[in-house]
RNA sequence: GGGAGCGUAGCUCAGUUGGUUAGAGCAUCGCCUCGACAAGGCGAGGGUCCUCGGUUCGAAUCCGAGCGUUCCCA
């Protein structure tokens, strides 16, 4: 075999399984399902994505090889904010506007630009491996989901559950239109804290001090409130002030709201412009004033002054006039919270607007009950404090957008204004009993784009209609997904769900943490500090990565600090690891940590496991050219260990597998081929190969169970390393693989009881210890393994003898001694290097070879390391307390390593004393 | 302000119901080009398990307080 190199063997794979048909469920077995995450259409992959797609992949590959009818539902959603505007944006660079093109023609060209370009992250997650079900790929605007959100729409509103309203909604004035909660990015930023002299209407001498971070929104204001228990003001509550600069008289009210310590004690309320205030208005009845328009500048509400001004053209000219007017009591620097829309960066405002509605409150309830009744499971369960927290405090969700692009509302308009809902006009009209001749317009506005994802998991198997898929598949049996989506997308698939299907849309739900760089700092494009998956897979030179990293910046002088940066991390840019090197990377890191950091130097480790794993491969099909499987053969004991640490390292992996534990099965498949595997198995089946005086049937049985040992080892990881083992199992004979196509559809290793053979473990481990004991003096020492040395085995019992006569090839291969020697237990010994196995002396004559006072050194520490060891457990077998209270096996336990550890450090005290009188 | 996570070797992290000599990878230091593999082999060094209390015969693990850090919500 060549050199592993992932690029050579990784993409050819894929497209073998792809164009088979293997990612398709077989029709066969107890079902199984996933839904992916609807990617967005314009995206490409993330590392949160490869992280969460990798998981699930190797859920839906361990499920596909345990005959599981497996399905993973591939689709994309159609982001509807994000997509529109990366085509207006292109537009833009022609000089057109999408009021240019209207919106019919606008929305052809999205189409065309979804078709061309739409495409990138579903070549990716084939990059990755992701065995999805490409054939049934679903997209949430394609006709059979848009179906689904017709339906789903109807049905609300027909009961009342989806309204109509003007309410306060996040509002982008650049994108114009209402944007999610998801889709506002808060941060802390420096601001100032102004403050205002407000005079009371009774008596204009006297003033109430308002403080504000916002001065234009005066112009808004309905009333200045106080807390009901503030001794300082309780006497004006039902008086009024004056508001300067608009004439307007406003009330005094009290509310709880209000935070006497903060500022005077005295608030504006402006329950236009602002969230808080809008509940208190509520409370009071307060007139809602809005000052803007869609664009937030100022519209016809506010003084002639103020009309058409820049929201922040409007905050100097107030300052400034109220200023003038004497009534500016001070200016604070402060910090505040800034809500910026994602996609524009610009401050979102709190906008009065006409938007739909979902009422959520009756929706919520049985959604919280599905959770609380363990009908859906969250691994891990503190996650589901986050979703609790979220659903008892549910509000009413927006779900219009005044965009184009998405699903238009199926509601309809007569010239008066009222309001129509149908699955079409046509039905609208006749559910309403319309005149024909009545002219209708139908809704400007799209829906939400989750709105349609909250439907993935039943819209995507062909719900409305009650179809096969539907009834196989749903409910799903796990959801993997990030922390910060609970909110946004996994409670309202919960919702809907419960109410449209009767059943949960899966029945686990995995959140992960998030993948940050190396400080810990959440990658993203404006930090500059983002990794691509595929420049981990394929390489990446510094200067380009470089260039990825500092194009299109939102704030371009930061490029020079991010080039910085970037070349000191990678100073010679990211080699191409591979796929799979970056899969189990991945599963190696998935720990129930919010964050987890991630680190390139793992990747590296685990590219030198793939090697590993490769040269290991490499050494079977060297030694077994010519293997007959007809051959009578015969197991050895070492044969018979591997077996039954495999059977054990099966085990571990299944109970990693059915508890989400990706990390651990990742660890015990990696322990077990490099550490049992490669180190020993490999090692000892080499003197037997190539011994003149084994027996065929032993070398036979070697052979075979290099062979059947590596297949198992290939079945077992390639849940997590998909190309790497089908690459090498394509390789192996048909008469020990089978001579089925691919290793994807073989199945599972299961712990098999009848190849467990307990004795051979204590045989190993008496092999393993006497090589680690020469091994061991070898490297105190720092003599070479070319270098002979003569080995007396002193003190032995029957066992050690057996095991010795036994073993005595296999040790002569891995020790390379002068001589391995039985000695009389009253003979007198040379002066030796002494290591202990059980009541064995493992001695290595130190005429020649070894250095007195290294020697010495070397025993010191070891009789301090045991002396500290016994002293422990003495401690505990003298404390009266422990011996009374602690189990009788743990008591027993303590005595025996306290007696094993005295005559341990009485031999080694005595060999000692033998070399120090020299 | 409310809630949550994290704090274990120089770095990144495991440590499952309390009993391990507290582990791994990377990095470091020796020795080794022996017929799978130098992307390797064999050894070694390296820890006040954040701090202080408590429960317990026994605490990295359970409880409380504090410190540091990150995130979410307001």
């Amino acid at each position: 075999m060549k050199k592993y190199q992932a690029q050579d063997i990784e993409q050819f794979w894929y497209k073998k399984w792809e164009e088979a048909g293997y990612f398709a469920p077989t029709g066969n077995g107890t079902p199984f399902s996933i839904a992916i995450p609807p990617p967005n259409v314009t995206g490409t992959l993330h590392m949160g994505h490869a992280f969460q797609h990798s998981l699930v992949d190797s859920m839906i590959r361990f499920h596909r090889m345990k005959g599981d009818n497996t399905l993973w539902q591939m689709g994309t959603d159609h982001a509807g904010i994000a997509t529109q505007l990366i085509v207006t944006e292109q537009l833009a660079a022609e000089g057109i506007k999408p009021t240019d093109l209207g919106r019919e023609k606008f929305l052809e060209k999205v189409w065309d630009w979804k078709e061309h370009s739409g495409g990138t992250i579903s070549k990716q997650l084939r990059r990755l491996g992701a065995s999805l079900h490409w054939d049934t790929e679903r997209f949430t605007l394609d006709e059979g989901l848009s179906r689904a959100v017709l339906e789903v729409f109807v049905r609300l509103h027909e009961e009342g559950l989806i309204y109509r309203g003007k309410r306060l909604v996040n509002w982008d004035p650049v994108l114009k239109s209402s944007i999610s909660d998801l889709e506002v990015e808060s941060e802390e930023e420096n601001g100032h804290l102004w403050h205002f002299r407000y005079p009371l209407t009774d008596s204009p001498d006297e003033f109430l001090v308002v403080a504000t971070t916002r001065p234009e929104t005066l112009l808004g204001d309905s009333a200045v409130a106080v807390h009901p228990d503030d001794d300082r003001y309780r006497a004006l509550v039902g008086k009024t002030v004056q508001l300067p600069l608009t004439g307007r008289t406003i009330p005094i009210i009290a509310d709880h709201y209000v935070d006497p310590e903060f500022g005077s004690g005295c608030v504006k309320i402006t329950p236009a412009h602002d969230f808080n205030d809008y509940d208190v208005g509520n409370r009071h009845d307060l007139a809602l004033t809005n000052i803007f328009n869609d664009d937030a500048s100022l519209n016809d509400d506010v003084p002639a002054k103020y009309r058409g001004m820049d929201r922040y053209e409007a905050r100097t000219a107030v300052v400034s006039d109220i200023e003038a007017l004497g009534l500016l009591d001070q200016i604070e620097d402060h910090k505040l919270v800034i809500p910026r829309g994602e996609r524009s960066g610009v401050p979102v405002e709190p906008y009065l607007s006409d938007q739909w509605f979902v009422k959520v409150g009756p929706l919520a309830d049985p959604a919280i009950k599905a959770v609380e009744d363990g009908e859906i499971e969250f691994i891990p369960k503190q996650a589901e404090n986050i979703y609790f927290a979220w659903m008892r405090d549910i509000k009413d969700w927006c779900i219009s957008r005044q965009q184009w692009w998405g699903h238009r509302i199926p509601a309809w308009y007569d010239n008066d204004g009222n309001v129509y809902v149908g699955r079409s006009e046509q039905e609208a009209r006749e559910q309403n009993k319309l005149d024909p001749d009545l002219t209708l317009t139908q809704d400007e506005d799209v829906l939400d784009t989750w709105f349609s994802s909250a439907l993935w998991t039943f819209s995507t198997l062909g719900w409305p209609d009650d179809t096969v898929e539907l009834r196989t598949f749903h409910s799903t049996d796990l959801m993997v997904t990030g922390y910060d989506i609970i909110s946004i997308w996994v409670s309202k698939m919960i919702m809907m769900t419960l109410k449209f299907v009767g059943e949960v849309p899966f029945k686990k739900v995995y959140i992960h943490g998030l993948i940050t760089d190396a400080e810990g700092q959440k990658m993203s494009k404006s930090k500059g500090n983002g990794l691509d998956p595929m420049d981990i897979i394929d390489g990446v030179s510094i200067d380009e990565l470089v260039r990825k990293r500092t194009e299109n910046l939102m704030q371009p002088r930061m490029a020079k600090r991010i080039e910085k940066a970037t070349r000191k991390e990678f100073p010679e840019g990211i080699r191409a690891y591979g796929t799979d090197p970056l899969r189990f990377t991945f599963y190696s890191i998935a720990s129930s940590a919010r964050t987890i950091r991630f680190d390139m130097s793992r990747v590296e480790g685990y590219r030198n496991f793939c090697n590993k794993l490769w040269n290991a491969a490499n050494f079977v099909f060297m030694n077994t050219e010519n293997f007959d499987h007809e051959a009578e053969r015969k197991t050895s004991v070492v044969d018979r260990w591997i077996l039954t640490e495999f059977q054990k390292t099966t085990d571990a992996v299944n109970l990693a597998m059915e508890t989400n534990r990706y990390d651990l099965a990742a660890k015990a498949i990696y322990e077990f081929v490099w550490d049992e595997f490669c180190d020993w198995y490999v090692e000892l089946s080499k003197p037997l190969l190539s011994s003149e005086t084994a027996s065929s049937q032993i070398q036979a049985g070697t052979r075979y169970t290099l062979l059947s040992m590596l297949e198992s080892i290939l079945r077992l990881s390639h849940p997590f390393l998909p190309f790497i083992t089908e690459e090498i199992w394509q390789q192996l004979p048909v008469s020990i693989r089978g001579s089925n196509s691919t290793i994807m559809l073989q199945p599972y290793p299961e712990r098999n009881d009848q190849l467990v053979d307990e004795n051979s473990l204590a045989d190993v481990a008496w092999l393993k210890q006497v090589v680690t004991a020469t091994r061991n003096i070898r490297g105190e020492m720092d003599i070479s393994l070319a270098k002979p040395i003569p080995v007396l085995f002193h003190h032995t019992d029957a066992s050690d003898r057996v095991r010795l006569e036994e073993n005595r090839d296999l040790l002569t291969f891995l020790i390379n001694p002068e001589e391995l020697k039985l000695t009389d237990d009253n003979e007198v010994l040379p002066i030796s290097s002494t290591y202990l196995v059980g009541n064995m002396q493992v001695l290595v004559p130190m005429a020649g070879l070894i250095d007195k006072a290294a020697e010495l050194a070397r025993l010191d520490k070891e009789i301090i390391r045991k002396e500290r060891e016994r002293d422990r457990a003495d401690g505990k077998i003298n404390n009266q307390n422990f011996v009374a209270k602690a189990p009788a096996e743990v008591v027993e336990k303590e005595r025996e390593k306290v007696d094993a550890l005295a005559s341990a450090i009485e031999k080694l005290v005595e060999q000692k004393s033998r070399i120090a009188s020299l």
